[in-house]
DNA sequence: GTTAGCAATCAAGTTGGAAGAGTGCTAAAA
DNA sequence: TTTTAGCACTCTTCCAACTTGATTGCTAAC
């Protein structure tokens, strides 16, 4: 489709226009991209390169800037998936070897990493866990009219809520609970909490209604909702020139403020690959100057978390896909 | 100190300011604030507002804005401690009958309300657990190498954490750390926990260093560390006239990032009080060019967490202020 | 003590070049 | 046929001069 010199001076220009967010002009290639060839050559291809959308101008007498079908053609075709330092590879190594409690504190350090060796901005929101078996579930008295329920995943997820009562419980009556409902669930998909209430009170009539619904209506609410989001690296993007735009800041601002719209933007992605939304690819209109990168990692097969990178269209993609792939890789192996 | 016409000016620059954030003209306060007298007058009256220090000016030919001191004179002397609407008491009181299970959401819902009825950015924090006691402590086990730690304090605060072994634990050995623990740390205060390893281990040797060490070392750990801190709001500030200044905008943003920086704001004010820091009155220089307003609500004589609001220093202090008093009254009332 | 009137001050917006970066086109060279 | 040099043209950016309008401080009268 594109011959060999088109490709190398889009590539050339998109990377020259990551590094310095300004419009790329015909001159600035012939110094550092060895293009054997003079500006003005440079400028006939840069103008057949804009005929056939992959650049944009932003007046008549401006350098160029690549077009969203420019940055899906160099994510797709032209990048460098191994993009990546030693010193790089070094401080990701050492950082997941963080010893964690909770499998979601991987995530959030997964995050963290990421958003340190790219400078970026980046969300990342824990599994569903209506995707996942119960392995166990523990109940446990604290005072006379409080319980703590704890459910432990397949996949080491743990879910733990508190239920409040409005009639004393004994620990006797505790221990028949913990046995039932290990009884009814264990090693169940979630789902199978939502059996109909009877199906409980059947076989273990000693426990009122008062007691099991309560169980069961947390238990349910605590499995279903939503994850936490958490940000790292807010102030990071600020420092983009991008940024000197107080209305992109503003918008910017208010996408991560919106939990439900972070929420959306991480859960869309497909499981097994690198999702890349350049701009307007983004479902959702309030993205459509930023690109989104996402990847959900898994654990035994299992969702664990997902992350994403929210910044510039202008995004060192190479970068950002080399470190995530890189990462992505990292927390597989390490089980 | 100041006389009465004085007060009214000063009172009505700063209200004026608050709501238009331009420099206030003495022709402004003649049209709306009741004085009466002409703008001459008033301006003379500025003129020595000004040399007392209450006032500032931004040039020679501008109007009036309010100084640190003007503003911290307002906030002692002459500000409506019950500027809140009927509207705004009943949405206050339907939000925080909102049923709770854990004592934190309360913080939450609390800090959403006052983001809600202020416009401002809040931010929020738990209560510290090294003040309260220890009301009861539980151990279950998940899987064979794996226990949760569950700990009830005296103020209904819960806090849990997963501890990891290298070795197998079984139920017996988990029933005898639950006797054990409670035994040495139930209603005592938190720091009991850093008794010398070998207290544990004296009546107690049927357990090893290897089992009993992590324990330890992972409830300290949970109970030390600092509480998560919840934003709410941030992007209202946005909306603020000072945020068109990309430098206040970006601060502001490094300072909700600076998660330290938070929790120091957060934990620096007195108990008692709802604590107002106006502009450089603040601990932190990052803080100078915003107010802070805090207070930390208490149940049954414990503090459960507190909450600040950051904004301008031309912030609505009637509002701010009146709202957390009714809040602090209705959480305390509520129980 | 208060006020009207007016000169002085200063920010902010407007205008008009000048400078500079970059393109597009043409015609010559390879 | 492809590449290149040269140059006119376009458009942004910067800056200085000027205009406008808001507001004060002062003075003199009320």
């Amino acid at each position: 489709m594109l011959d060999e010199r088109k490709k190398k001076v889009l590539q050339a220009i998109i990377e020259e226009y990551i590094n310095t967010a300004e419009p790329v002009s015909s001159n600035a290639l012939t110094q550092n991209y060895g293009l054997e060839c003079s500006s003005a050559t440079i400028r006939n291809e840069m103008s057949e390169l804009e005929k056939s959308g992959f650049l944009d101008k932003t007046h008549t007498s401006s350098g160029r800037i690549p077009s969203a079908k420019g940055y899906r053609y160099y994510v797709d075709e032209l990048l460098n998936d191994n993009d990546i330092s030693l010193e790089e590879v070094k401080y990701i190594s050492s950082k997941l070897e963080t010893k964690v409690n909770e499998i979601e504190d991987l995530t959030k350090i997964a995050a963290n990493t990421i958003s340190e060796v790219t400078h970026y901005t980046t969300v990342s929101i824990g599994p569903k866990a209506t995707t996942q078996l119960i392995e166990e579930i523990k109940f446990v008295l604290l005072g006379t009219r409080m319980m703590m329920a704890v459910i432990l995943t397949d996949s080491g997820l743990v879910k733990e809520t508190i239920i409040k009562f409005d009639e004393d419980i004994n620990e006797k009556q505790v221990e028949t609970i913990n046995y039932m409902f290990n009884n009814k669930l264990k090693n169940q998909p979630i789902e199978t909490i939502n059996r109909p209430l009877e199906e409980y009170l059947y076989d273990e009539m000693t426990y009122s209604v008062n007691v099991i619904k309560p169980i069961i209506e947390q238990i349910k609410k605590v499995l279903e909702e939503d994850n936490k989001i958490y940000l790292e690296g807010t102030n990071k993007s600020f420092d983009l020139p991008e940024f000197n735009s107080l209305e992109v800041a503003k918008n910017f601002v208010n996408i991560l403020d919106t939990k439900e719209l972070v929420a959306d933007m991480l859960n869309s992605g497909f499981a097994e690959d690198i999702n890349v939304y350049i701009g307007e690819e983004n479902e959702k209109q309030e993205l459509k100057d930023f690109s989104v990168v996402t990847f959900k990692h898994k654990v035994n097969g299992k969702d664990i978390g997902t992350i994403g990178i929210i910044g510039p269209k202008r995004m060192d993609y190479s970068k950002v896909i080399s470190v995530m792939k890189y990462i992505n890789k990292k927390l597989n192996g390490n089980n």
